[in-house]
DNA sequence: GTCTATACCTCGATAGAC
DNA sequence: GTCTATCGAGGTATAGAC
């Protein structure tokens, strides 16, 4: 939650060093920067600072702050879905409906945590920027959660998963679920491995164990907690 | 997601019509904008107008913008955290884990669906406003936040829950998940009642069907999909 | 308590030199 | 491609009448 430059979670930096070399530090830095203070209160002369260059430079590579917010936007969306299908058609054929579904899910956040500033960037402020905006990049939006409704009708279809919850209220759920772990996760307190089995234990198999013990007694301290 | 007034769940209205009323008026159209438009992007003379004043009496019952800021922020979380405790602390003695956790969900949930602008508000900047704003109001962040560790940690001492998953990694995917309803939740589709039944069966029981099916068979269409 | 009027500041965007 | 210089608009906040 510090406003400092957010670390990859491997050790494999995120440009190439390739050409439009600036047009790429324009936008790395307009997404940390609208992540942690918004769209409307980040200025072009702070992006431009921090890019190392003028504000007035920024317009020969975007046309407006607008502009550049919905690549923002966009690029916040698309490093995640790579991700996601990435791993889901490495799978071989006969994959279970829970190996698919958990392949998505390590995508997903993967590509979110990777580029946490653009994701967050997206999460953050698609509720807030102006309505144009907003109706470009619904498009983008649409297909992705598409994307996810289709694996899960087939993870459902198949008796995998519940049928039992409406699949419009599973994706939204989940999809907002692990969103919000970008707000959050912290890499110095365990493995990304680690961090994404604890996650999908949880959505997989839920909070409750599975083997209800008989005698469910509490321990004085906290039976004490409890009448508070 | 449309910059409308949001209506409350149940018929009831929210202000009991007291002293005060101009204030109220103008942290409630407060909450409505800076939920829709982000804090930066909305404007002194938009609330004054949208609660029938001008722009220079805010200053009258609030000393900055910053101060109706952390007003905003601070109901968000009060209102939740009301709507929990009553719940909770209404429960019989000899309630089990389940009980407990289920009527803390519903607690959270009512309180954050029917005052929408105000939670939402709060979700939405909290990562993107002044430090010192965010100093002040950490602190009943940490206290709610305390509250549900507890809950959640008499959940999995009494072996009703599971203890093999991080406690502040529960809690936070937990409130996050529930938190991120407000952005989605669709009043019209179906009872509030009916909603939180399914909110708390996938986080109890988890998404995966609990008998697993002998022969996970697809339909053609699904098949094919698949393959795509 | 609410108004009008305004001081002062900073923003996005543009023009033209280099 | 990037710079400097600047325009016009619109922001928060204040002062003082009513």
């Amino acid at each position: 939650m510090s406003p400092r430059r957010s670390r990859p979670i491997a050790a494999v930096a995120d440009a190439p060093a390739a050409p439009e070399a600036t047009r790429d530090q324009i936008l790395v830095e307009a997404a940390r920067l609208f992540r942690h203070q918004g769209y409307a209160a980040t200025t072009l002369r702070q992006i431009a600072d921090a890019a190392g260059i003028k504000a007035g430079s920024i317009y020969y590579h975007f046309g407006s702050k607008d502009e550049l917010l919905g690549v923002v936007l966009d690029q916040g969306i698309s490093v995640v879905d790579l991700e996601v299908k990435r791993r889901v058609e490495a799978l071989p054929k006969g994959a279970s409906q829970r190996e698919r579904v958990a392949a998505a899910i390590e995508g997903h956040l993967f590509g979110l945590l990777q580029h946490g500033d653009f994701t967050s960037a997206n999460i953050r402020l698609y509720g807030q920027i102006p309505l144009a905006a907003k109706n470009k990049h619904r498009i983008v939006r649409r297909a992705y959660a598409d994307y996810w409704d289709k694996l899960l009708e087939q993870a459902m279809a198949s008796g995998e998963f519940r049928a039992d919850v409406n699949l419009a209220v599973l994706r939204l759920f989940l999809i907002g679920a692990l969103n919000w772990t970008v707000e959050w996760y912290n890499p110095q307190r365990g493995t990304f491995k680690s961090f994404v089995q604890q996650i999908t234990s949880i959505v997989f198999d839920g909070m409750v164990s599975r083997e209800p013990v008989a005698a469910p007694r509490l321990s004085r301290k906290l039976r004490k907690e409890q009448g508070a």
